[in-house]
This record gives C-alpha cells, structure tokens and sequence, in this order.
DNA sequence: CAGTAAACGAGACGGTACGTCCCGTCTTATG
DNA sequence: CATAAGACGGGACGTACCGTCTCGTTTACTG
C-alpha cells in the first residue's frame, strides 16, 4: 500500500503500464533487499553493490532509481511507517494507556527502532532524509491529536492544553527508555508515564 | 599490549614518563581532529585517512592506538561527557528547573547532542561503543538521584518513587523534542515538563 | 539476417517503397553521425548510445541494421572509399606521380586516415573488419594495375614486374611517414619515391 | 633490463630498498599481465579490472602505480622495444639485406607487430602514447642511420642522400605488406626492396 | 654517554564500495 | 513491420577509504 503510493509518487505521469511493471519489480526487490540488509546490519550496513548482490537487480539499474544509495535508504525507510489508528475506549486514559502500550510494545519488538537511530543521525545532515524522517515521526504522533480532542469535548482536558506537549509527555520517556537509558518497557513504567502525564492534565477546577 | 598500556595511560596518571609524552601527544593530535572532523562533517565524515592528513599523525599510528575507526569515534566521543554539578535550591521544583533547563540549554546549543544519535545507532550493534555510550548517558542522569533524595528528606517525593521514571520523565521529553520532533525547546515547554513531573510526584496525602 | 536484407537494401533500388525508405533514412542518419563522431573523436569516440542520442534513432533500430558496434563502424569506413580514376599521363613516371601526388595529398588532408590504423587493428582480429579493411584497401592499389600494365606495353617496365611490388614500392613509403615517421610528405619525399621506384623498374636491356 | 631502467626512471630518488623491491615485484606482475592480455586480445582487451585479476594485484594498487589505463599501457608499450644491433658486413647491400631480413622476420613472428596498429591508433590522439610510440619506433629506425654513414664513407651513396628516405624506402614497403596489403613477406620480396633502394642510392657518377 | 626498545612516519598493499559510462538485449506501444 | 522509448544485466572505469604490513627513523630511558 504504501509502496503503491510511492510508486505513483515516482511516476507521477502515469507512464504506460508495462513499463511501471518492469520497474515495480525492479524497485520491489531492491527495497526488500534493503530493507532486510538494514534490520540485519544497520544503515551503514547497506552498500548498494551488496543489495545490487542479493537482489540480482543490476547495480546500474539500481542508480536508474535512486540517484544516490541515500536516496534509496530513504525509499527504503518511509517503507517504515505504521499508521496506528486512533484508539477510542471511551477515557482518555484508557485512549492513551492504549496508544503508549502500542509504542512500548512496538519499541521492543518491531524492527524499525532499530534504523531510527540511524534515521536521526542522517537527518542531521540530510535534509532529503529529515523530510522523511518528519513523515515517519508524523506517523506514531497523528493518533494522539484526535484523542485529546475527545477529552477536551468530555471535559477531561484543559482547553488550552498543548497536544505536543502531550505527546512529548508520552512518547519521550518511552523513546528516553529505548534509546537513552536501555532499562525496560514494562507495564509498570508505561502506567508510571500515562498516570503522571494525567495528573498533569488535570484541568484545573 | 600496547593497547592495555594506552588504556592505562588514559586511566591513570603515568606509567613511564617518557612513553607517555609522546603516545600523549599524538593521542591528542589525533583525537582533537577527529572531534573537529566530527562537529564539522557528523560522525559519517570522519575517516582515518583524513584524520592522518590533518593531524599529521601517521595512519599506522593511529591504529596502533585505536583498534578500528569505530574505537577512535567512541574515544573521542567519551571527551564530550559533562559532568554536571548537582544543584541544590533548595526545592525539588528549583532542582528539577536547575537540572532541565541546563539540559535544554545544552541540547539547543552544545556540540555532542549532534553526534549522539550516531552513538545510539553505533551502539545498535556494537557493544564496545554500547559501553561507551551508557558511560556518557549516565552523566547526565546522575544528578538525579541526590536531588531526589533530599527531595525525599523535605516530604517533597513518596519514598516508594522510582528516580529512573523521574529522569525519563524529565530528560525524555527534552531529547524528545531535540530528536523525535525538532520543536523548539522554550522555557514554556521546559515548564511543563517540570510541572508534569512535580504533579505526578506530588505524594499521596 | 538483418544484414542480409540490409545489403540489398543498399545494392538494389526497393522492394516495397516505403520500408526501404523509412530504413535508408535511419541508415542514412546513422552512418553520417557516425561518421562525424568519428571526425570528431576518432573511433573510441563512437558509443552507440551517442550515436543514438545525436542522430534521433533507437538504439534498437542502429542494432537492427548492424549486429554490433563494429559492425556498424566498418560500415562508417567503407563509405571512405574513394575510388581513384586511373591516371593517363603517357609516361609511366607521370603516371606515378599523378597517383602518388593524390595519395600524398590525402594522407596529410582527407579525413579517414585518421581512422584507418583503428581499423587495421580491429582487422587483426576481427575477421569481418577484415573484409571490409581489404575491400577499402583495394581501393587504392587498383589504379597500378592499368598504369603498369600499360606502361609494359610501352616497355617501360620489364614483363616480369611484380605489380603489387610496385605498389608496395610507392604507397609503403607514403604510408610509412603518415604513420610511422610523421615527418612531412612533401614534394621532395615523394619524388625521392618516385624516383626510386623507376630507377627499379628500368628493364635490364 | 629494459625493465630496470624503467624502475630507475620511475623513482628517481631512489628511495628504499625494500619498498623498491615491493614495488617492482607489483609493477612487474602488472606488466607482465598486461602484455599477455595485449597480444591476446589487443589493446582493446586490455582492462584494468582483467589485469587486476589475473595478476593478483590489486586495482588501487595498479592505480597507485599508474594514473590510469592509458599509462599503462604506455609503460608496457614500451617493454616491446627491441634495440637491433647496427649490422657490419662491409657492403651496404650487405647491411641492408640484414636489416630488412631481420625486420621481416620480426614482422611475421613477434608479437609486437600485433599491437602496434593499436598505439598508431591511440597515439593519432593521446599525446603520450604518440611519445612512447616515437621512441619505439626510434628502435627500428636508428640502425639506418650508422650503416648509410660507413656506406657513405666508402663511396656507395652519395653525400646527399636523407637517411630518412632509405628508411621509408626499406621499411614502408614491408610494413606495408603486414598491414596494408596481407602478402607475404617472403625473401623475394624483401630483396626487391633492396634492390630497388640500391638502384635508388647508386651515386650519380 | 652509548645502546636499546618504544613509538613513530612513510607508504605499499589487498580489498570493498562508490557512482558513472557504455554495451547489447529485451519488452512494449506507436506509426 | 520498422521504429521510438527506455528498462535491464553486465563489465569496466577511476576514486575513497579500510585495516594490514613492511621498513627505516626518532626519541628518551637505561646500563
């Protein structure tokens, strides 16, 4: 799905149809292999002349993509994105126990904390893979918008209350936990976070 | 061997004069170029041949001292560890302000946080650099722990609150807004977060 | 096969109009371009790709009508042949000097001497080249024959000549300073040849 | 020993010992490599990445030794020299029989004559190769220039007479055969070019 | 104060990867 | 059916860096 889109987004012509079949395949494979290489190896693990390798795609025709092995870690990363759906329990509180749990349960398992880091640090300097990394980041922050609209509406949540500055309450100490310190994500710290940044919502009476 | 030695070196005062002068000095060369090439290029633009060229240290030197270019990066990366001083205001909110806004300040305007994710994802894999970063990390969550403990003393924090969840409540926004989703870092946004932390730890009557 | 009908293409008028036509044009555009490639760069200068991108053909089309690269270089050359009328001074000596004169003449001017130590080399290994090399060459040698034979008649050169000795004689020299002396062809030089040659060919009374 | 010289002209210094020694060894194989592929294949087979290959040394180190394919195959151009000794068997016919045989024979059995087309080719447009080919072409050339001098002295040409003309005279005729026409370079051949040069050189009384 | 062992410089070397250019094949749509 | 358009696998080019490996040359302590 999300590689349908960056297909189109490629080829905004439309071009004709077997062409964008024959490169399809091209760019599939080569992303698969990349995408693996990543997971296994890390960013700087991926060389073009070993994906080019396992994918049998030739490395020429990989640069007829992707005009720099940048570029296709770039491709290959906004593969990453999960787009939660915006959980409705009812509370605001079981809506962000359920958003946090999500995170914490992804962080530890899923495989795209891994690449982050690598993400950020290419980001720093690459502004091609900065707007990447903001489309990914927009991902796992868009749920928590709808969320606290519905508090506010049941009263739950201050008017004024910043959604940023929620989620920076969340998914900080989550990420601050991952990467930062690399103590556990147990249930226990995620209730800590979701109780402490409800106290802080509290609105005041 | 002449690895333990240098370890040695670096740890301790002196061994034998005369040897460390001179590994001193080319340590030094070597290392403070390889921070300028850092600052100047991110961590991706540091290579040992530039690092001889510029420093005049010869490559073979350079490897006798640093197993690896990786090595060399995780040494100099240690010399950018602040070791801060834990404040005493007398209140936890002063404490905790004292501590947070020093970090902030840090993270808009100091060097390291630029090549920190380099680390991180360094340390993804690479457990010698994992040692080193933990090495880093803990320095500035440290403090912590005294100003929560007389925080304790004053009937300020519950005897049972984990400091770990303070700091990841604290520092963990602020990295987050650093990395996660480049924000700015104002002084309302460092509010918050104090007030956040200072509402959840307030102690159950 | 394509060559096959290629050939006739050129030998005989048309077979269904509008094909031969469509074809002697993309022929046509193609041997001129390669031919200025050429000129221009000499034979390694001649990339099909180029030859496609300049002369608005397809790729495709060029290996259509010529089965590799060569191929159609061989073909370039061959539109190099000049066919020199046979000259009619009375004298043996005017004779040689009118046909040497020329070939001196083009060696220092025309543009395929250039080209020809290419081709001589390619021949040396590829047999097809070869053929074309030799069919180029004849070009050249063929207006000896009459001019001997009928200088014979004359008794002017004793039964017994060797033609191709005579031509080897006259042309070997003027070739030996295009290529292998580089010094200049000048009036002398090729009267010196001229000259040397008679003096050779006088028949023992 | 062509091939010392070569070492000595290419590091005048003289540097090391050893490191001289290395690098003899790399350059030797590499050359040695390149000259089998040369006669093989011609200069057109010859690739950087085959020699590397095949010789076992490395393609940085070959570029470490030579800035890039063309020198390289300049440098091993130039082992095909072959320094003929100055013929002395009192007659000029005598000296030229020798030399002209010698050629000939050389021509139908070394392997040099295979390449050559090729450097006139590259030569036609690379300056250096036009360089490494004089000198080379030198080597054939320069035993004329003694053995007209003793004819001189002993009265069988007149004083007049270019050197350069006998050369042409000699060996134009049968580099002609080998690449221009594909006769044979039999002995009658051969002493009809002599013939013909002494009927040329005979002193006008 | 000479001898010695370390640290050092210089740089050759094999190797992997980069990104580019060209070759010749192929597939498909268009006239 | 010739053609335009262009993707594709493959090979070579020349460059940058990695980490290893000689070798001779300081340098400063020791005997």
């Amino acid at each position: 799905m999300a590689e349908k889109k960056t297909e189109r987004d490629d080829a905004e012509p439309a071009d004709r149809a077997d062409v964008n079949t024959r490169v399809r395949r091209s760019k599939e494979a080569v992303l698969t292999v990349t995408l693996r290489l990543m997971f296994e190896e890390g960013i700087g693990g991926v060389s073009v002349d070993e994906v080019a390798r396992r994918s049998g795609v030739a490395k020429t025709t990989i640069y007829r993509h992707w005009p720099s092995r940048s570029a296709l870690l770039v491709d290959a990363c906004s593969r990453l994105s999960s787009k939660p759906e915006v959980p409705d329990t009812g509370s605001l509180r079981g809506d962000l126990a359920a958003l946090a749990g999500r995170l914490a349960e992804q962080l530890e398992t899923a495989r795209w904390p891994t690449v982050l880091p690598s993400m950020i640090d290419a980001a720093e300097r690459d502004p091609e893979i900065a707007a990447t990394y903001a489309r990914l980041r927009s991902g796992f922050s868009s749920p928590y918008g709808p969320v606290i609209e519905r508090a506010r509406k049941r009263g739950e949540v201050a008017r004024t209350q910043d959604v940023s500055e929620v989620v920076a309450a969340i998914v900080g100490p989550l990420f601050y936990r991952r990467w930062f310190s690399r103590e556990p994500l147990d249930k226990k710290f995620v209730k800590g976070v979701i109780d402490g940044t409800l106290a802080r919502l509290k609105p005041k009476i």
